[in-house]
RNA sequence: GGUGCUUUCGUCUAGUGGUCCAGGACAUCAGAUUCUCAGUCUGAGGAUCGAGGGUUCGAAUCCCUCAAGCACUACCA
């Protein structure tokens, strides 16, 4: 293949459905593949099969993409000199191809019903025969090109009444193919069948407009999928049948995506099955109806560590890195470390990967993120002090959705106090000692967290108080539980006033 | 059933004949951080490199056989 020729790919999904991580992922190895190699990436949409087509699903597709920061240079929602980016838009192109094939004997018409085709699978399984498909030997016994008079096939189809083309396999050739990935695949082209190029509805299937697409669109690289390599001959052998051998794409046949538990490709069921996303956004979109499916982005993902989980799954940089930006991925990203095997994905390092992505925020990033997870308090203290509450607690978060539960006390008073830190710390004294606190806490000439430092230390000390008993106490009062940051932030952050008011209401509300 | 692909710690993986009685990350467990939880740091356990045979002075790495898993096997993509 043309070393020098540009590189192009293609991310061509069907609109039959929300995309899912493993289309996902196709598209960022496309995506990275395409940068890495100066080259452009386009989106065009596989919708040949009007039966599948879903509402929405395109915009879902783009939309996603566009979220994950996966850009295409052109395609669909972009333009290009290539378009129609839509199959269904380019209908007629196909026509005149697949006439090219009929023509140069690479194809042939078939008319058997649907009913005739289960038949015949059904003769051929209950005769244990080899062969199980329509292929260069069974074509023989059905009605086709082969076993019908021309100028009987001929009045069939100008009278309108349906037909299929399928492409006429050769038995017993021998390809060599070459995969990016996994290099030498040998197939002989007897094992191989008739696949139905064009349909009834006068449609062509996904192996038709592939290749006449891909063509047409000058792509360079086919990065899919492993589903797909089982057709590879039959594109290979579709590449020759049009004389475009010369300019055929190089293929790569990326690891599938398995469930995390089990065996088996992941499917959509199971996110819901097992509590993670397997969708970059929600789905459907539409926010009045209920949810079905849980997205990355409603969780709270950054799409930035997203992708950054995604590369990481089926390819690796050769060396201890694992948190990449964008752009580093570009520069590392190379398809011959892309693994062979298939991938079990796993939601535990997903989440681990946000919490990397969250701890770099800085502050003030982080507090914009936070924002609509306080409740209306992110006014509540001065700029510089709200972003020192974020901070305060962002390594304790997988995700910015969680903030309130780790800062609701800087804002609210506790209303309840855990039975638990309270039956374990809060001793018949420790009214006394919280009252003599108060008055400590009233001579402060001021408040902060060095003041307290040297204070609150040595009149533990000097009165000999349990110090866990003591600090907790007054934790308990403050948050209502034993958790949270270190208590004199706390305490200076919520102020004076406040702090002795929560130990006041806790005094007269624990017994 | 047929065809193809794959096979290293629970998971993702490094490893392309000696430096590997196999390294890293997630997860798990333990210790430290003496106000808590979380985090962080340090450490530990965890892989007879799918099995068997061969080549070689030497194999996770090369060859053969087998097994298992997965994918495909539609007028779906």
């Amino acid at each position: 293949m043309n070393e020098t020729k540009e590189v192009r790919v293609r991310f061509a999904p069907s609109p039959t459905g929300p995309l899912h991580i493993g289309g996902v992922r196709t598209a960022l190895y496309n995506y990275l593949f395409a940068k890495k190699n100066n080259g452009k990436f386009l989106l065009r949409i596989e919708d040949t099969d009007r039966t599948r087509f879903v509402p929405g699903a395109q915009d879902y597709i783009i939309e996603s993409l566009h979220w994950c920061g996966i850009i295409p240079d052109e395609g669909v929602s972009v333009g290009g000199d290539c378009g129609p980016y839509i199959q269904s838009e380019r209908k007629e192109i196909y026509k005149k191809y697949v006439a090219q094939l009929l023509e140069n004997g690479c194809a042939y018409y078939a008319i058997d019903t649907p009913e005739e085709l289960d038949a015949m699978r059904k003769r051929l399984q209950d005769e244990k025969s080899a062969s199980m498909q329509y292929d260069y030997i069974n074509r023989m016994s059905m009605r086709n090109s082969f076993t019908i008079p021309k100028e009987e096939l001929d009045e069939w189809i100008s009278s309108g009444k349906p037909y299929v083309v399928r492409f006429n396999m050769p038995a017993n050739e021998e390809l060599v193919l070459h995969d990016m990935i996994r290099g030498e695949v040998r197939v002989n082209t007897s094992t191989l069948d008739d696949k139905v190029l064009y349909k009834s509805d006068g449609m062509p299937t996904y192996h038709l407009a592939n290749i006449v697409d891909d063509h047409l669109m000058r792509i360079s690289h086919v990065i899919r999928g492993e589903e797909w390599l089982p057709s590879m001959p039959l594109h290979v052998m579709l590449y020759r049948a049009f004389g475009w051998e010369d300019s055929m794409p190089q293929f790569a046949h990326l690891p599938l995506l398995l469930k995390p538990d089990g065996n088996g490709k992941l499917s959509k069921r199971d996110g819901d099955r097992l509590g993670f996303p397997v969708f970059p956004l929600r789905w459907p979109q539409d926010m009045s109806q209920p949810e079905i499916a849980s997205g990355y982005r409603e969780t709270g993902y950054y799409p930035e560590a997203f992708i950054n989980m995604l590369a990481l799954l089926g390819w690796n940089p050769g060396t201890e890195q694992e948190i990449f930006t964008k752009q580093e991925l570009v520069e590392a990203f190379s398809m011959d470390r892309v693994s062979k095997s298939g991938a079990k994905f796993n939601p535990e390092k997903a989440k681990w990967f946000n919490h990397e992505y969250l701890i770099r925020r800085t502050d003030a990033e982080l507090l914009k993120d936070a924002t609509p997870y306080l409740h209306g308090y992110e006014n509540m203290y001065d700029g510089l002090t709200m972003e020192r509450i974020c901070g305060l607690v962002k390594e304790r978060l997988h995700f910015v959705k969680e903030i309130w539960e780790q800062v609701h006390f800087f804002f609210e008073a506790p209303t309840q106090y855990d039975e638990k830190a309270v039956a374990k710390r809060w001793k018949p004294e420790t009214p006394a000692i919280m009252n003599e606190l108060i008055n400590i806490i009233g001579e402060m000439e001021v408040f902060n967290v060095e003041s307290m430092e040297n204070t609150i230390p040595e009149w533990i000390t000097s009165h000999q108080y349990h110090s866990g008993n003591t600090y907790n106490s007054i934790r308990i009062c403050l948050v209502g539980e034993a958790k949270g940051p270190h208590l004199y932030d706390i305490m200076e952050i919520i102020g004076r006033d406040e702090t002795v008011k929560r130990i006041r209401q806790a005094l007269s509300v624990i017994k």
